[in-house]
DNA sequence: GGGCTTATGTACGACACCGAACGGAAGTAA
DNA sequence: TTACTTCCGTTCGGTGTCGTACATAAGCCC
């Protein structure tokens, strides 16, 4: 593989010894994910692993009457295609690219193999899949427990955790989406964000003024998460 | 071991090949666990696993105002403690025994190290986890998007499935626990479904009398639940 | 039986959120 | 500029659930 394409960070892998890399390093290919493009949909059989590198992706559940929630967030602190190493091969929720940006592309059995022989990359992946398992935990309480405005501003962290950036390209409408909510209770939550001079936002971009008032809006399941990110994988992200 | 400890069915052990099991079998020791005991506490290090036989245990997350939500259920189908074999040796969520019963328990690196052995077992655990990953994840969904009444159809089938009896000794107010719900509320829910003649109950048993009707009732999670059971590990359960 | 505890029934005001609709404002393309 | 699309602001009636409180009923202990 070319050096360029580890310049730009994924957790995992920088977490593997040298030689466990470079089994896989060739088997590699760096992707520009574009917002909105779907990887997976519930179902439908996993060929590919994807290692965000700035690119983020959500899983999302799609009810029958076709309304959405977000179950989880994947960054660069993560992968997409677990279904495919623990064995199902497919889910039943869609993988759907929320912010752009890049991944490492791979081929599932490379990454199974690899797995198999059981090194740093299968224990990795193990904590990676607990990891994730406590934010859908939280995520299943947190949507029981906690207003609209509260899961915004954990979401909104959540998402800056991600991504590096304060400036998020993202709509009201589709953060509704990601909140199993309408837009109209987004833009009111969103407008109380606003005149707090906690965020700012137009036509599909929110800026994130101050971090801390906006963790003092969020519901403990932010912080909660975070810490058993750090505690499982030594990495910030929730 | 004895005869008889396997005349209760763990769905798990009793998919592995013979010389497996005998590899794990003399470490087993049946116990008897009663409704209400906590088997773990969120941070808690995590030392045993428990293969449940009839006992059924809740996955419960406390919020820092003391309000729970069942994020998980686990009977006969699978087994406690994965935490100790994906690497985190605890959890963010309390594990209770929520149907008296009994399970098998072993110390966890007895079943780390036949995991660590790459086979059935492992691909077993993997696919278990991926199946209460689709538990959890729907569980969030359902949670934002469906009534009490739908949810607590769901949550007796899930129950009936775990203890394959109908007559559950189950209080309101623990389901309300269990929901994140209030009390009265499941009160109300509960007396619709016993007006329509498909739950009898009273003072903490409650006996489901149509179970059609209740699925009818339910949301689509059962089923769906119901389904990436069946398609990973070929049981029934949710 | 009498008294206690526990489980369930019910009611009522408050409130968050829903569903739907409409208007306006920012950006885009001709 | 004009037309159009996308995104956001706001309103309004309706409803599910909350929080709380109190009443009733079933089982248990003496």
């Amino acid at each position: 593989m070319s050096e360029n394409i580890t310049e730009l960070i994924n957790q995992i892998l920088s977490a593997l010894p040298e030689q466990e890399y470079q089994r896989i390093a060739p088997y590699f290919k760096q992707v520009e994910l574009n917002g909105g493009e779907i990887l997976s949909e519930p179902g439908e059989e996993i060929y590919q692993i994807y290692f965000p590198q700035t690119a983020m992706i959500s899983l999302v559940s799609i009810m029958m009457d076709g309304s959405t929630t977000e179950i989880g967030l994947i960054g660069n602190e993560g992968l997409v295609g677990l279904a495919a190493i623990l064995g199902g091969n497919s889910t039943t929720s869609r993988s759907i690219v929320q912010i752009s940006g890049t991944a490492l592309k791979v081929p599932a059995n490379i990454i199974l193999q690899e797995f198999n022989r059981a090194q740093k990359l299968n224990q990795l992946i193990l904590l990676y899949t607990q990891a994730l398992f406590t934010q859908v935990s939280q995520s299943a309480a947190c949507n029981r427990q906690h207003n609209i405005e509260e899961r915004l501003a954990r979401w909104l962290l959540s998402v800056q955790d991600c991504v590096l950036q304060n400036e998020l390209p993202l709509t009201q409408e589709f953060i509704a989406n990601m909140l199993g909510t309408r837009r109209s209770g987004v833009t009111v939550a969103a407008g109380i964000l606003q005149q707090a001079g906690i965020i700012r936002y137009s036509r599909g971009k929110i800026t994130i003024l101050n971090q801390h008032d906006l963790e003092a809006t969020s519901c403990e399941c932010y912080r909660l998460i975070q810490n058993e990110f750090i505690r499982l994988l030594g990495s910030r992200r929730g």
